[in-house]
DNA sequence: TTGACAAACGATAATAATTATCATCTAATA
DNA sequence: TATTAGATGATAATTATTATCGTTTGTCAA
């Protein structure tokens, strides 16, 4: 807990009892959450916050590097008709997806250990990065806020 | 689009106007549009349509598996504190999120044509298949709607 | 210390994405 | 071609998330 509140001094962040609450939460839970369940869970030592907070947190954290969020493309369902494996390219900043064909990866290998009992379907690959057109000189498009 | 008609007729789905336009429209567009986007072009040969209609069979082809979603999270951000570089484990009954160790996969390596100016800053690798849990006996867990 | 001020908080309203409802219409098939 | 289950369009409802705003609280300089 230390780093956070160093974290949020390097960043100009007030260190709230609120924020120390939710990101002890957020290191604690090994499943990934969404603001809802971390919500959920901070509640149940402070039982006062508010939803709003949590999820203003969340953006400040992400805002600051703190966290990260799991999947770039959360905010829209995105769709492709090629049902045939193969792998994409994620802009990072205008979160466009480009198909990359299967037989330009080279096959994945998973070594030892593995949570047991988990069944491999298929091994999808994603270079995230910028495109080229958020890599111009120009410097990167605008990104939308979520 | 026979193939698409076929695949509607294996499915026991009538084969409609609406249906035919978006699947056309999804399958001309490269960029793994979301259904709004799909929305829009789609209006432009059926203008009446309505924007229900197309998230309707946007799910229908997706139940039947006529089409595909690019990120099993798209519901809801999901977050997660450690900020190096590691892979995922990805159920796609409970949409659980596992973390894989960063050397527990082989680097991955791309080879030749790569889309002109990408600048690619990581490579992500999802295992995608079943969790323990949704993998035993019992069936799979009953996943959420969305 | 304390006081001023910017920033954060809680409550709540607003927005965006998606799903549900329902009366009408149409594709499938007999 | 008549029947009917399923599809459509209009619209309401729901869910996830962000914005607003008045009050409270860290931060920092005096």
């Amino acid at each position: 807990m230390e780093h956070f509140r160093q974290q949020c001094r390097d960043r100009g962040l007030a260190i709230t009892h609120q924020r120390e609450v939710i990101y002890r939460a957020m290191s604690e839970m090994r499943d990934h959450p969404s603001p809802e369940a971390i919500y959920e869970v901070v509640r149940a030592s402070l039982p006062s916050i508010s939803l709003g907070t949590v999820y203003k947190n969340i953006r400040t954290f992400l805002d600051s590097g703190l966290v990260k969020e799991v999947s770039l493309h959360h905010g829209s369902l995105r769709l492709e008709v090629n049902t045939t494996p193969h792998h994409h390219l994620v802009c990072v900043s205008c979160k466009a997806i480009v198909d990359l064909l299967e037989e330009d990866v080279e096959p994945v290998r998973l070594h030892r250990r593995r949570p047991s009992g988990f069944q491999i379907q298929r091994i999808s690959v994603e270079a995230v990065g910028l495109c080229a057109a958020c890599a111009g000189d120009a410097g990167p498009v605008r990104k939308s806020a979520r």
